[in-house]
DNA sequence: CGCGATTTGTGCACGCCTTCACAAGCGCCT
DNA sequence: AGGCGCTTGTGAAGGCGTGCACAAATCGCG
């Protein structure tokens, strides 16, 4: 799973770029900024400037000059950001360049689902692995790529330098298939079983439970519900949400 | 901002409870404690201590105690929570007792998926209404629902009393959804649309973008591949992310 | 060549969240 | 009844993230 070195940002052949260590709140909005980009570029702009951007990814334009100013000064004075050349280092930054391969496991409801959604290949992964337990649904083709058991799980980690995981299994199934994954030598989990995962240190899981936002969501519908039903409730709420496109 | 008093606390019948504030971090956290505290019930346990439930939930148990402080005093020193109690009284604070219905639009690989999902039913939400701009896939039933046309939506939005729409329609469609759903009342919207909302102030957007958390674990992978690369580079972490299930 | 308009990069202050550490309270056992 | 062990609830401290406001830098134009 090791690789080695990536050599330097592309586009800045001199400088010798230690590997930044990013804020977490920088990181997860860098993939944001992304495909914001990934836009405009598509719109034929050359130049942005941190207020369009900011307004194309739905942040504050000041928080989003210093994530970007923690990577680096990428931008120019008096003009905006070069687009292509900030696609190149926010990709490379992710480590996008080179194209993960990610393996998914189980392909019930959801996992079927994922293993059709086009949005992985066309952002940065390949899922070249696709696992169950359930006999019924192993040997089948999804997309184009044959359903293995979950006992070849360890061999076709190595054999296609899988580094991502992704578990969509019933809660039941998600630790067991997690410790599989991790003993095969898989670094990333992401997590759409609802349960807490369990794993050693230096593994990352990062978790999707979509009945969670739902809750959420809920949480704030009661709250407004209560406001609007009382006298002297307000309705209205002064903050701001919306963004530009 | 300002608001009053709603109705108690079911359990409680003599404290006339404030709707409470609570801090974002401490809602979002609520529903994985009122997941682990549901399994807790299912395997028997009356009462649970803020470091079981802690374990059980994934996080410190100091943050844990601070969180349930927030909604009043529901444990008992020296012998922990009153498991059913804590339940009910999350699921109250949520507003889950109502079972919301959802609207759902958008029923192409991720939507279709999602129509299937029995783990909203099982949490507090009902489907009611799905809805699709395509002729093609209007009239088929999904798990016993219909597909609607979009342009009914108006009017199911009203007599279903949906207060949650999910989109998961491509990028292209979801502003012009949003603004549908908003139009016909909706006032929370789950987007897995990877593109930014416009909506009016006191409309609660949450955003999944299943591409965009691939990209974070990537950057982790990006990281921890340079680090074990270099001369001197730590493979090891020293964070702790083990937690019992 | 110099000036003004524009936009980046950042020092600073503020607020939220997390974590520690401990006093207060509760139940059990003798 | 009294003491002891256990657990909650919380004050205080520290760290992180956000957003303002401004200096520094660049471009274009006369």
């Amino acid at each position: 799973m090791s690789q080695q070195r990536h050599g330097n940002p592309p586009g800045n052949a001199g400088a010798v770029t230690a590997f930044p260590d990013l804020p977490e709140a920088t990181i997860a909005r860098l993939p944001e900024y992304l495909r914001a980009l990934h836009n405009l570029a598509e719109n034929g702009s050359d130049t942005v400037s941190s207020e369009g951007l900011a307004a194309a990814a739905g942040v504050n334009s000041a928080k989003l000059r210093k994530d970007l100013s923690h990577l680096g000064s990428y931008g120019t004075r008096g003009v905006g950001y070069d687009v292509a050349l900030l696609i190149d280092q926010i990709e490379y930054i992710l480590g996008l360049d080179e194209r993960r391969a990610v393996a998914l496991v189980g392909v019930g409801n959801l996992g079927h689902a994922l293993a059709g959604y086009d949005g992985f290949a066309s952002r940065g992964f390949r899922i070249v692995a696709l696992f169950d337990a359930d006999a019924e649904r192993v040997g089948k083709p999804i997309n184009g790529l044959l359903v293995r058991h979950i006992d070849e799980l360890g061999r076709a980690v190595v054999e296609e330098g899988i580094t991502i995981g992704v578990i969509a299994t019933p809660a039941g199934a998600a630790q067991a298939v997690a410790d599989e994954l991790v003993a095969a030598g898989v670094t990333s989990i992401l997590n759409f079983a609802p349960c807490v995962l369990s794993v050693p240190a230096g593994v990352d899981v990062r978790k999707v439970d979509l009945a969670i936002e739902l809750q959420i969501l809920s949480f704030h519908e009661h709250r407004k519900a209560s406001l609007t039903a009382l006298p002297g409730g307000r309705a209205d709420e002064s903050g701001i949400e919306a963004v530009g496109s």
